[in-house]
DNA sequence: CACAAACCAGCAAAAAACAGCAAAAACAAT
DNA sequence: ATTGTTTTTGCTGTTTTTTGCTGGTTTGTG
């Protein structure tokens, strides 16, 4: 067995259990132990895998442990939520998505401000509940542990009834050519509804997240009202979309 | 299982409950209360987690922790919760309502169970979605943000849809005469519908709100079929109850 | 204040990693 | 074919990591 056929053997194993150890790797291809821990090591240089005392991890693992994260890039995403919390306006009824963006703009309400907030997200929930003059409606349905959010066609059914002023979205990912896209049927469709149900839309994302796209579209450009990113407007990566029409904050 | 696994497995599940204990850990990872130990040190030196004698907190809930007032008389709830972990069993549709004693029941349902739970309870959502094996369903509407409970019509008409195995029931106050009274007249709606939901219907109390009552009344004694507190059946305060013919655990 | 649980420091055994060396294989050039 | 060079591989002895354990200390709780 040569060299490479051993290593793309690691590779294999790793892509199919998410772990590999060095015993049994050893036994397994026949080598030695010495044999199997340079191979690793060169993988681990290569950033292939992650080495770990008596074995390597795949990366895949790396990505899950790194989602527990608590939230990652949370300074950007604080001024995010500054942005679009300026565009919240007494008495609106706004319609806000799940995910860390949004969790951050509804910890940093000023405590005045008197609205009433409609999600399906439960941690974005647990946010609005802890603000002295927001009131709160929660769509119901069955929950997507993974993402926290509710989501099925009674959710769907639910927010084709409101008449929200403002939609607030964090989106994964938003590029010229293909609008705002995201890689969970559920929630396109969820997205889909509250742009349809919302007189305006704006979309919050972190600057990385611009000009990349995911396999399913939510809508095209000229949906969406705003743009708000961690960015100065006047910032080279944002002038394609104002040319578009979007306004950028 | 690697060290970077059971950290990542730690963090995870902190992800998930907000706290793990060093106990629990060490037989789920099937290693040492000294490995734990270490496992949840070199974490806390990393700042990924809060470490407190017994186990660890996650960050997130430390700044939850600000709003979350204690539970009172914790330990009589949790004598409750166990003996309605009890009731409950592989695969039902449970409805519950909030409260601290239903939220206690939540927090230390067996990690094996698995169950769909059906709530507006916000705090009882949260608990749920932090157990590995329950599927959830939150029936919304407009949120209370007193009890953090859903209440309203749409709340009410979603729960008459339901067809569920076991309604367990926070009460407030239980009477031989006036039956289950509670003061909030949404609550007292949202009960009632609950109990006609449900095949069977559970009450948790302390027994200190035995014999008690409140203004308006929710069912008669005759349509509850458990009655849990943290007393033995056999005690006096309760054989009222028993000779009502409910089921006394 | 007493008691159980949890913590800590330090030890020891086992496993794994490492550094260095030498045999074997592969390759290139004569 | 032969010689010299490089790469690969396994081995040896040593060092480091990891882990469970022991016994004493601290902490939380009734």
């Amino acid at each position: 067995m040569f060299k490479k056929e051993r290593q793309a053997f690691i590779l294999n194993r790793l892509d199919l259990h998410n772990k590999v150890l060095n015993t049994n790797l050893c036994q397994d291809m026949n080598v030695s132990e010495d044999t199997v821990r340079r191979d690793l090591q060169e993988l681990a240089d290569a950033g292939r895998l992650i080495k770990v005392h008596g074995g390597a991890l795949s990366l895949a693992f790396s990505n899950i442990h790194a989602g527990s994260k608590a939230i990652y890039s949370q300074r950007q995403k604080a001024i995010i939520a500054q942005k679009a919390i300026g565009l919240i306006q007494k008495n609106m009824y706004v319609l806000t998505s799940g995910g860390t963006t949004i969790l951050e703009m509804a910890r940093h309400l000023p405590p005045h401000l008197s609205a009433t907030f409609i999600t399906g997200s439960i941690p974005a929930l647990n946010a609005y509940l802890a603000h002295p003059n927001i009131d709160v409606i929660a769509v119901g349905d069955r929950v997507n542990k993974e993402s926290k959010i509710t989501v099925g066609a009674v959710t769907i059914n639910k927010i084709k009834e409101v008449n929200a002023d403002l939609c607030l979205l964090g989106v994964n990912a938003i590029d010229m050519r293909r609008g705002i896209t995201d890689n969970d049927c559920d929630v396109v469709e969820l997205k889909k509804a509250m742009i349809a149900a919302s007189a305006r839309t704006a979309c919050l994302t972190i600057a990385g997240k611009l000009n990349s796209f995911e396999p399913l579209q939510v809508c095209e450009l000229d949906r969406i009202d705003y743009l708000i990113t961690e960015l100065d407007p006047t910032d080279q990566l944002l002038q394609p979309y104002v040319k578009a029409g979007v306004t950028v904050l």
